[in-house]
DNA sequence: CAGCATCCGCTTTGATACTG
DNA sequence: CAGTATCAAAGCGGATGCTG
């Protein structure tokens, strides 16, 4: 990326992570942890190999990204965050806490990765029962599943997925994103495509965490 | 821009706002409060002044950006946020938050207008003695001057400067900087052209914010 | 197959000139 | 002052080819 030429911290930062793509391969990195080309290519969908490659060394080379040879079980080259790369993490937070509403409006036609939702999970999403114990909500878009784990306040989605989750929430990413972020109760999402299975008062642990209007 | 097509709440903000410049502009906007054309220009050096034309459009088509006729006495267009633009400042704090350690090596060369310092100083820098009175700090380098009133704990950049500032930091922007935010001492910043004039308790009162380590 | 590099047409950007 | 028009250069997207 050409820089700006401006003494100032956004602008700064805007010229190592302001190119197109730079921030969702670091998503995947935050993501997926330390990860294969293929594996990064798969997340990112509509990138150009070249591209891929083309950031991946320039993150190299500012010091965002580690690239290791990987142990002989996988024999590949491993791509993983700095602790540089990592401190980008509230970013991402913040750029998926203003792009929540486009979420809840948008989606037709659009790639979808279940992984995609998780920080927007973590970040937007509260356990409103945190002393009842944990609960595992298991969200299914055909292929693409996610674990969303309630307990003690918040809501994780982690790495490991449970063998048996308490409720299993089945529909299109829009459905099942505006039933967990849009304030679309069951009765209306089950109208529009959503299935629910398990235990009725899973879904009801898990709401957005400020003030947000249902619709 | 565009769009990465992803069902992401990130990809959807970047489709937004990942577009070269926009977030620059929209820093203008919120630094700036509304604004005119040229003034925009005038903190964007490097913009041409057809894509400022049409991020401006793009913006205001997105419903980040207000356009209104300034009254009478200014009788010219105003461009101002709209509320879903205002909640961008968190993200843009998030971005210097993370671009402070490239203020304290780099900018050689760069442009230079002392607002792009103003999150700087309120997101990062702390006022140290907060059941003392407040204290002004002018910095001053060239023709660009910024004021920071360090009250209660916190610091802020008043849009209306005092008179008389309690003292004045003069220099280049870089050692501006590096004073401020990358635990520089006085003595070591005079060497390299600093210039402290008043009160030296006012310089003791502003300090980052969080646990930096002097370099 | 993983991990790129190359090529090429298209889009975006940058610099400057121009206009109401 | 507040933009629009023009055009060359750079960046991107998609296809394809190469190497271990």
């Amino acid at each position: 990326m050409r820089s700006y030429n401006q003494y100032c911290a956004m602008a700064k930062t805007l010229d190592v992570i302001g190119d197109r793509w730079t921030l969702l391969i670091v998503r995947e990195l935050l993501l997926r942890g330390p990860s294969r080309y293929t594996d990064l290519r798969d997340g990112l969908p509509g990138i150009a190999t070249n591209l891929l490659g083309d950031r991946l060394r320039e993150l190299e080379q500012r010091g965002l990204v580690n690239r290791t040879a990987a142990p002989p079980p996988v024999a590949s080259t491993l791509y993983s965050l700095t602790s540089r790369g990592e401190e980008l993490r509230p970013l991402m937070i913040e750029l998926v806490r203003w792009g929540r509403p486009m979420m809840v409006e948008q989606g037709d036609g659009d790639d979808f990765r279940a992984h995609w939702l998780s920080p927007a999970a973590e970040a937007l999403l509260a356990d409103v029962a945190p002393d009842e114990p944990p609960v595992t909500l298991e969200l299914r878009a055909g292929e693409q599943t996610l674990q969303l784990q309630a307990a003690a306040g918040v809501v994780r989605t982690p790495a490991e997925p449970a063998e048996h989750p308490d409720a299993v929430l089945s529909g299109s990413p829009q459905v099942i994103v505006r039933a967990l972020f849009g304030g679309l109760d069951l009765a209306k999402a089950r109208a529009e495509g959503l299935d629910f299975d398990g235990d009725p008062g899973v879904l009801e642990r898990v709401r957005p965490a400020d003030g947000f209007s249902p619709g």
